[in-house]
DNA sequence: AATCTGTTTATGTACATACATATTTGATTT
DNA sequence: AAATCAAATATGTATGTACATAAACAGATT
């Protein structure tokens, strides 16, 4: 059966031809052949096969290129990426969805959220008294067979952050929802360590083992600050990403 | 002094039209008024101010509004997505830079340079056959009383690096002005894991103590590959720091 | 003051067209 | 067999044109 014949194109629609192109590539490159690395029909064949042009149907292609979805080469042609499914940008700062994401499930290992009197460098950072009680909350997640993060926030007053919030729900969605605080601005430091005794034993590794650890300041649209967290991370089972420009 | 003046384009060079535009309204958007949320100049007019169709300006804006950089909304125009990065280009990349500005001499351990056949990994990142040689560098580098970093970079023919360039220069400034290469993106990984044999000796530390790893890979404007790089950092002698904003 | 209404404006959609360029393929020559 | 060269092919670049549409704006009406 011809592609024109399963997939066609509705002149009439009021959703647009690229649109209506892109959906109908989304679904083309599902199918085995294309995962496989079969070239799916070049340009100008396909625009012909849609009966729209060329253009239209390159506005289409150029959103998968640019997810990454699909890969172009001159004269070779342009095929599904090998390596699939990458989409960066989302998922801003949401630990549990982007392991979804990954097919990895989350258990929580531990949690436990209290009241704690802030140091002297969690007070400046939040900019309040020392003895203004600041709730924090640690957890330690991971697979279900094994924990691989410790997980350790506090959160400014300001939020208004109590014991009852429900903290098994991901964490900005909470913030976003129930307490209209939008996470919008982060600062962190990354860096190497060994296993502490307390951090090896939650964390199921020897004393000493390598720890990825990380710091983070994070920040609402005003630039205030909102939560400070540290997370430990045993090796080999996170590996940061960073895309940078100049 | 009108956009014109400032940046104009060229019809005469190689590089296409739409990546000079793009490459403009990247330079542009740093600027103050357009971080501060005024609108760039509509399409139709700047299209004529840089003397390029409609056509040709809005791929360019469009590979910016995919990036997240750019939001476009009809009548209201096009502005910098609010938080957008401003990236200056302090120091881009420069390890040596950085370092003298935090004020740590560095000194070179061991730098060899020499032509290598690229692994199956290598080979698909550069794309290229794996017969083809590729320069590879390494260096450990370090204060001058301790090494605390293993770099290895491997960089793609098209650079026309060889063994007879100054390596002792810093790198990015090496490939700009000898070999006209200019990094401008980086794609990294960030991990924690053990020190090796060969590693911990460079380092000085005991096998199996923690080291941050870092995979960089490096583009040039058309987002070319140039350069991987992998380095090998001592626990606690350095910290990566990320900024990022939604 | 609030609401409706038409106008204006900048982006959104869509087409036809043309030539450039990288890469493969195959034919030709060495 | 190896090297060279030419053709074919799919994407890449670029233009000009046209009309659609959402949102802001301004003025008239309630």
């Amino acid at each position: 059966m011809s592609l024109k014949m399963r997939y066609n194109i509705d002149h009439k629609s009021p959703v647009p031809l690229h649109a209506q192109a892109e959906q109908m590539l989304r679904e083309l490159i599902t199918e085995e052949e294309y995962q496989n690395g079969k070239n799916i029909p070049n340009e100008v064949d396909l625009a012909k096969m849609l009966a729209i042009s060329r253009t239209t149907l390159r506005m289409a292609i150029n959103k998968l290129v640019f997810e990454g979805l699909l890969v172009r080469k001159k004269r070779a042609g342009t095929k599904v990426a090998t390596g699939a499914v990458s989409s960066k940008s989302n998922n801003w700062l949401s630990f549990s969805q982007e392991m979804k994401l990954r097919g990895i499930p989350i258990k929580n290992f531990e949690l436990h959220v209290s009241w704690e009197t802030p140091d002297i460098s969690l007070a400046h950072f939040f900019d309040i008294k020392q003895d203004k009680p600041v709730l924090k909350m640690k957890r330690v997640r991971g697979r279900p067979e094994e924990p691989f993060v410790v997980f350790e926030s506090y959160f400014h007053p300001r939020v208004g952050l109590t014991l009852d919030d429900d903290f098994k729900r991901p964490l900005y969605e909470l913030l976003e929802q129930e307490h209209s605080v939008i996470a919008t601005l982060s600062k962190e430091e990354i860096s190497a360590i060994s296993a502490s005794k307390e951090i090896a034993e939650k964390l199921r590794v020897p004393v000493g083992s390598p720890i990825l650890f990380r710091k983070r300041f994070v920040f609402d649209q005003g630039e205030r600050p909102i939560e400070f967290n540290v997370g430990y991370y045993k090796a080999d089972s996170f590996v940061y990403t960073v895309e940078s420009r100049r």
